[in-house]
RNA sequence: UGGGGAGUCGCCAAGUCGGUUAAGGCACCGGAUUUUGAUUCCGGCAUUCGAGGGUUCGAAUCCUUCCUCCCCAGCCA
């Protein structure tokens, strides 16, 4: 086995307490050896990294298990819904690597019969038509500590109900004057349970549906339906729906005894969803930061929607690592942004080839170099994969090298240049530090030093010198300038917008108050001659910096530009 | 003060129908290799499972009291 193959490649699959039910169901044979699930997102915006985890543990379960995983459109509200999220929701979920082959659904597909079902509750006395007003409603509900009372409208006649129901469809009624409640308990303990609304009237058109309806189911209803419909086995949620469950069994188990469906009935999971630090994934604030211009747009680098991900160089495999290794729980859990960072650079170390860049140049001449000449040097592609060749880097005379690889005055523990040092510049010659020049400023302007002639790598004579330093150059006749952006987080504080220790009683604090005012700064570097033909997308580790990609919006032929995924891990504290 | 959940190493997380030394990963700390201060490799890393009481020969696992945190009163999902 390659010493260099991760001890993870191929993880065995960590035990979590969805895979013991999915297992559990196996053992006793309850769905004869099936395994559906599904991605639900409702269309109404980008995906994010809380969602990964979702598309992870659904299509996930589905591989492992040997089953399928839906894709579903849960566009139950047409006032919020778009056909652009849709394209942007099957485009992420495909560049994450999965494949629903033919399951691909959409609720409102479902919308007649969702009706019909209706209809169904109300015949068997399951539901009724409300017409008080939404106050008037919130008012009967009661509160967490006090029952609900009937609504006056509770014990219409189920013909009514029936009549009312239809005139709702027709569109004779405007919005919010009539509702479809489920007829359960207004005393009961759990506040879903007190006669929830599952039909609206809303005489607004539907982004698939066109102008057909003007009712709509509720989520609550048409949730459960949709996993029925379509065989789901474990229908996989987050916690927040725990207290919707008892519905949710109440549902199919009324739509069972009518003949509407077969048991056994779709098991609703919740888990706990993904907080990440220094991240915001709620909704309204992803929002907020696009449009008020904190970033660039819903593919910034920065932010953590998987458009931005896949622009900032973040990998399909790196997200499924990390879904992996944060496993799956209940309890409530923040997720150092790190371990996603250290995931995309374990799946990168494999994938990406290396180049030179240097992003801070100061110039280093080698003073016993002849002028003019040039002589061309091998570096490897990939350290751990030399079948991927090697490429050429021309050597001169005088190169830029890292401006924080030479010290007049080195501390403690540097062992790169300072006057008297040698240290090997990579691939090439070691090289001995004389001195450096400086402008008038006493700014340091140039490096000198003088090469070995016989330490050139990859010659016999290369090991005749022990050096610690290693660093990376340019030939300043060769490379080439291009435009490199570094990305850092986008918050620089752990848990944005969030009281401080210390913080004045009463202080506001907004998350936008945590931006990083660092969280990109774009540079023109120098880089390597074979990085001109870079492809949009492609991915690289600029040797001694980090992972960078090809930037698919901004890169043009023969003028890629870069992002920065992610830096080295660096022990070298400054 | 109603209901529903959760509390196991710095961060995740197995284990929870009681049974020798409480999995594993990440982080961290050594040490080895290394032409990336990267990678890789080897080693270390909870007498303790939110707290107290109890049952038991034996408890993270059972009983009990308490504490902390999260969610629920949209005609959102």
């Amino acid at each position: 086995m390659n010493p260099n193959t991760p001890k993870d490649a191929a993880p065995a699959a960590a035990s979590n307490f969805i895979r013991n039910i999915v297992e559990e169901d196996m053992r006793s044979g309850k769905w004869n050896g099936r395994v559906e699930t599904r991605f639900p997102p409702e269309p109404n915006g980008y995906l994010h990294y809380g969602h990964a985890k979702s598309i992870c543990l659904n299509f996930g379960l589905a591989e492992q298990y040997g089953g399928v995983c839906h894709l579903r459109f849960d566009d139950t509200n047409p006032e919020k819904e778009e056909q652009e999220y849709v394209d942007s929701i099957v485009e992420a979920v495909q560049w994450l690597g999965y494949d629903w082959g033919q399951h691909l659904y959409f609720a409102s597909d479902y919308f007649e019969r969702m009706y019909e079902y209706a209809e169904y509750l109300i015949r068997a006395g399951k539901a009724y038509v409300d017409s008080l007003s939404a106050e008037e409603m919130r008012a009967y509900r009661g509160t967490l500590t006090e029952a609900g009372k009937d609504s006056p409208f509770r014990t219409r006649s189920v013909d009514e109900n029936l009549d009312l129901f239809r005139r709702m469809r027709d569109g004779e009624f405007p919005d919010g004057t009539h509702i479809l409640r489920a007829r359960i308990d207004m005393a009961s303990p759990n506040i879903n349970l007190r006669d929830p609304a599952i039909y609206r009237i809303r005489k607004v058109a539907h982004h698939r549906a066109g102008d057909k309806w003007c009712v709509y189911p509720m989520y609550t209803f048409a949730h459960p339906i949709e996993d029925a419909i379509e065989n789901i086995t474990h229908s996989i949620c987050t916690l927040e729906f725990e207290d919707q469950r008892p519905f949710y069994d109440w549902l199919l188990d009324a739509l069972a005894e009518g003949g509407h469906f077969a048991r056994p009935l779709p098991q609703q999971i919740e888990f706990a969803r993904l907080n990440l630090t220094y991240v915001v994934l709620s909704k309204r604030k992803l929002i907020q930061l696009v449009d008020e211009g904190h970033v660039a747009g819903w593919d910034d680098p920065r932010l953590p929607t998987l458009i931005g991900a896949r622009r900032r160089g973040y990998t399909p495999e790196g997200f499924r690592r990390f879904a992996e290794r944060i496993g799956v729980s209940k309890a409530d859990s923040w997720i150092d942004i790190s371990v996603l960072e250290e995931c995309m650079r374990e799946h990168l170390n494999e994938a990406a080839e290396r180049r030179v860049a240097v992003l801070d140049p100061l110039k280093l001449i080698i003073t016993n170099y002849p002028e003019g000449e040039s002589e061309l040097c091998q570096a490897p592609n990939h350290p751990l994969k030399p079948e991927l060749g090697k490429r050429d880097m021309p050597f001169t005379r005088e190169l830029w090298i890292e401006r924080e690889d030479f010290m007049e005055a080195p501390v403690k523990g540097y062992h790169r240049l300072y006057p008297g040092n040698m240290a090997r510049l990579r691939y090439g010659f070691v090289i001995q530090c004389t001195g450096c020049e400086k402008d008038a400023d006493g700014n340091i302007t140039a490096v000198l030093a003088e090469y070995m002639p016989d330490s050139r790598s990859g010659t016999p004579g290369a090991d005749n010198y022990k050096v610690k330093g290693n660093l990376h150059w340019v030939s300043a006749a060769h490379g080439y300038q291009a435009e490199v952006r570094l990305y850092d987080r986008l918050f620089a504080h752990p848990n944005p917008g969030a009281r401080r220790e210390g913080d004045a009683e009463g202080l506001e604090r907004s998350f936008l108050d945590d931006i990083n005012p660092d969280s990109m700064r774009v540079i023109q570097a120098w880089l390597e001659p074979a990085l001109k033909h870079a492809r949009a997308e492609e991915r690289f580790q600029f040797e001694r910096h980090g992972y960078f990609v090809a930037d698919r919006r901004d890169s043009r032929d023969g003028a890629p530009v870069f992002n920065r995924t992610v830096t080295l891990k660096d022990t070298w504290k400054k």
